[in-house]
DNA sequence: TTGAAAGCGATACCAG
DNA sequence: CTGGTATCGCTTTCAA
């Protein structure tokens, strides 16, 4: 425990033989490189004794490899990717991966800085729900040789590995829904945003809409801050809630806003109000009157990107941009009360 | 780009000069050492032209220090951990940290794992939710000289800092004001575990009832999966609920489930049953009714962390161990009208 | 003001 | 079968 610190080195001067068996036996070469057995046992007996660690900095300087993937999220205090985020390093890890994640906030700057530092820290490899404007950051990623797949939102002109879910569809079978079921005055609820799927789910409700020569009433929300998105939120329904007759929220946090400002405001859901929102969530099985979704497959979404990402692990940097891969799942809708005319 | 891979070593190479002065602009001493402007100048000049980012394998390995931070939480999935995490995140970023998480399912052998190889990438410091068992494990880790912080629980005999809510005190007071209510007959249901958290609730849980000559009413769920636990509490209230008035659930998932079981049953709340929930959740407030809680303070449980975590941070490992301290924060008690008689 | 060289702890090539 | 040694990329005395 104390003198020379425990390294490789100092096994080796203290059992008088050379750092190379050692390496060997510890890395499981010992039969490869047919070390007798009895040295073996030596080696393993002492290192099992004063209890060895190798230095994984050390080795992953030389090899080049620190087993290690970047997540990089948007907010991991979101169930959605918190849920993924547990089911991704449950898999990784069982590939001998370490996951290493962080939330981007959607702030580009924050983003670019983070893949800096994965860079530095020399990680194997990416999985990234992107905010927008990183195009190019990623872009550069990817040219860096290491396998990047990209999750949630497609990036144009991003050449890369994605999962992604069919939000343009989704959106557009559970307007449907609504319609089918004799509601007219349908509006969207989302948030103002450039990202891929914002923008998807937005024209998946408009297409709806039209297919059915309605009009479409979309209202979309500053993304800064909980309380402001809130108040904004009951101003519109106030001012509107006489003409509306449901809703489709874009995703579950506006929804719960939503849900808050309709409470407030006295309107019965369904009666009043029907309601929709993309993304299921504990709360809207739980709600009363429980609150019809449209729920991402997220161990699917989970399992496809480390998948793809360990698929593309073992390659050499020249084969890992080969083919690029869009998986695109789908959705699974679950209706409830919220909408039963 | 191609050809030599950018080192300190081809940078030097490539501008005629040493690493040595590299090595002293890159890391802001160009003043100390008082290399020569223009010298500054060409360097950060091409560093920024090759876009070089320093190895930070190499750089820790020189140095001992890795700038990194552990967090190991028990799921990171749960919205009390991930919002933990979130602004442990934030704020050890400002100190120039980055953290790495995991979850431990409340597993030892996996938790073991964990720090092993936390251990082996040489992070500088550790925030853990500790898992049962893991004593002796803790002891090590601490015996190594990193700075270690428990987080939500206590262990016993294990010297560290400890970052802890009141728990014992909470549950008396709220079930204390079950009793002001007037409810006779409060039971308490929990987790069959040993975690110091649990058993502490239920200790504060058991003294108000003996306090208040009243007799206790104890359930301990089986910790397996979410659906046989679910079970359990079904059957529980099924045969018990005509003689319970109220309920005392020690954390929200539990309560959650008692929520499904309980409208399942088709009681109501709170007049056939009050309930009351240790740990908040974004799905009390929004339930019919409102479902009253005992909120666990995570801005200063994340901050005291991380801060405590900080401060021996610059220390040397002689001195980490000195003065332990163990912060105990208080919980805020949310009545909403799910115990309203 | 700047540079040479040692060394952090492992791996891997080449000998023998 | 085992050992010597260069090397990964950086920091840090010590000298000049």
């Amino acid at each position: 425990m104390v003198g020379k610190k425990t390294s490789i080195t100092s096994i080796a001067k203290h059992l008088g033989i050379s750092t190379t068996t050692i390496s060997f036996v510890l890395n499981g070469k010992a039969q490869e490189k047919r070390i007798s057995d009895q040295l073996v046992k030596k080696v393993l007996d002492y290192v099992e004794e004063i209890d060895y660690k190798p230095n994984a900095l050390a080795r992953s300087l030389r090899t080049g490899k620190s087993n290690t993937i970047a997540l990089i999220v948007e907010d991991i205090s979101f169930p959605f990717f918190s849920a993924i985020a547990k089911e991704i390093e449950a898999k990784a890890y069982k590939s001998g991966y370490k996951i290493i994640y962080s939330s981007t906030e959607n702030d580009t700057a924050k983003t670019e800085e983070l893949i800096e530092i994965y860079q530095e820290k020399h990680v194997d490899g990416y999985i990234i729900v992107p905010p927008t404007g990183i195009q190019a950051k990623i872009v550069e990623l990817c040219a860096s040789g290491k396998p990047v797949v990209v999750l949630d939102r497609y990036l144009e002109g991003v050449q890369t590995d994605y999962v992604l879910v069919n939000n343009d569809e989704s959106v557009y079978s559970a307007t449907k829904y609504l319609i089918d079921q004799g509601y007219k005055n349908i509006a969207f609820i989302t948030l103002n945003s450039l990202q891929s799927q914002m923008l998807d789910r937005l024209s998946g409700y408009e297409k709806a809409i039209l297919d059915n020569n309605l009009t479409p009433i979309i209202q979309k929300l500053t993304p800064a801050g909980r309380l402001e998105r809130e108040k904004e939120l009951l101003s519109f329904l106030e001012k509107k809630c006489s003409s509306i007759e449901a809703i489709v929220f874009s995703t579950n946090y506006i929804c719960v806003g939503g849900l808050k400002a309709i409470k407030q405001l006295g309107l019965r859901i369904p009666e009043d109000i029907a309601v929709v929102s993309f993304d299921d969530y504990e709360l809207f099985e739980m709600y009363s009157p429980a609150i019809t979704s449209i729920a991402q497959p997220i161990e699917a979404i989970s399992e496809n990107a480390i998948n793809l990402l360990l698929s593309r692990l073992g390659k050499k940097a020249s084969e890992v941009s080969q083919n690029p891969q869009k998986i695109i799942l789908s959705t699974t809708f679950v209706p409830r009360d919220s909408c039963t005319k």
